[in-house]
DNA sequence: AAGAGTGCGTTTGAAAAATGAACCCGTCAA
DNA sequence: TTGACGGGTTCATTTTTCAAACGCACTCTT
């Protein structure tokens, strides 16, 4: 599969990870959310190759995650800021930052946060209707009106996603 | 950087993405949300080329994302499953679908997700302190146990990541 | 006026990764 | 004994990524 494709398949997952699903883009939205705003400020935070950097934010102010806004002239300077769709992302990070915290950190975490209601805390996804936290196991799936129109069929029916050929 | 080094960053996005922070590996963790295990039903759904979706198979059951089971002696057979670790990345999968739902799918959702509580229902984050909705304008930051033994300094002091050489 | 520094990139070749096709292996059923 | 199935590996080609260097428009210092 192309990844030009990637963002037209009739799946939500599919289309964010045609955006932000790679690992640059990722951590280069981790320092958005810290605050960080410029060219120079992304490079020296992440090491990251000039040529892959300049891409990356392209692609974001494409996708209208970011927007690049002029916060000098002459010389022109400009600094890329979350947009409304990006700040969106802000649980996408928290989520991988509570599953590394708690996975992936034996030392401890590396960053706390404070929550404006004074605490530190864990950031948890609830259901919107019970406001009880989500299990996997306590969700199931339909099809929505937005999904393909051509349904795949079962296996066992021909043309299942071409089986591959045998000699 | 190398990607082998990632994953000793002190900062747990850098860490959860250099276990999860790749394409397919985000497809194929999608795929085990909606109960596919074998490596024949990820290809076919995924059309991902074999070698990639064996390493990254190998790489998800290496960090104990996935366990690699047999379901079936004679002929050998086997299923990846989830394991806890792995459930664990609900929130970050859920994360993706809903900003994929509301920034991502003009033409209505690709899927529906109904809760057990009996609602069709959106993924919330919240405070797990006050239960309200997250929002990065009111989260601050600090720097926790976990993190560098030798912190970065600001710009102005020397060695501050190595400014790269001028002619 | 010359030279150095800054901010933000692009160009260039070499190294690494992804891709599609073909191949392999154990088991079973016809 | 031929073929199918599940689950991979090998191989050659294309695509990405990388580090280093270069460019440019401006400003600051001497």
């Amino acid at each position: 599969m192309q990844w030009k494709k990637l963002g037209k398949e009739p799946c939500s997952v599919a289309r964010a990870v045609s955006v932000i699903g790679d690992r640059w883009t990722l951590l280069v939205l981790r320092d958005c959310f810290l605050g960080v705003r410029r060219f120079e400020a992304f490079e020296n935070r992440l090491r990251i190759p000039r040529p892959v950097l300049a891409d990356r934010l392209r692609k974001l102010v494409r996708s209208e995650v970011l927007k690049k806004t002029l916060y000098e002239k002459r010389p022109a300077r400009y600094e890329y800021r979350l947009t409304e769709k990006g700040l969106d992302l802000y649980p996408v990070i928290m989520a991988l930052v509570h599953w590394g915290d708690v996975h992936m950190a034996p030392g401890g975490r590396p960053l706390l946060h404070r929550h404006s209601c004074g605490h530190r805390f864990d950031p948890v996804m609830v259901c919107s209707q019970c406001e009880t936290e989500l299990k996997a196991r306590e969700v199931t799936v339909a099809p929505g009106p937005g999904g393909r129109q051509n349904p795949r069929k079962p296996p066992k029916i021909a043309g299942f996603s071409s089986p591959r050929p045998r000699s």
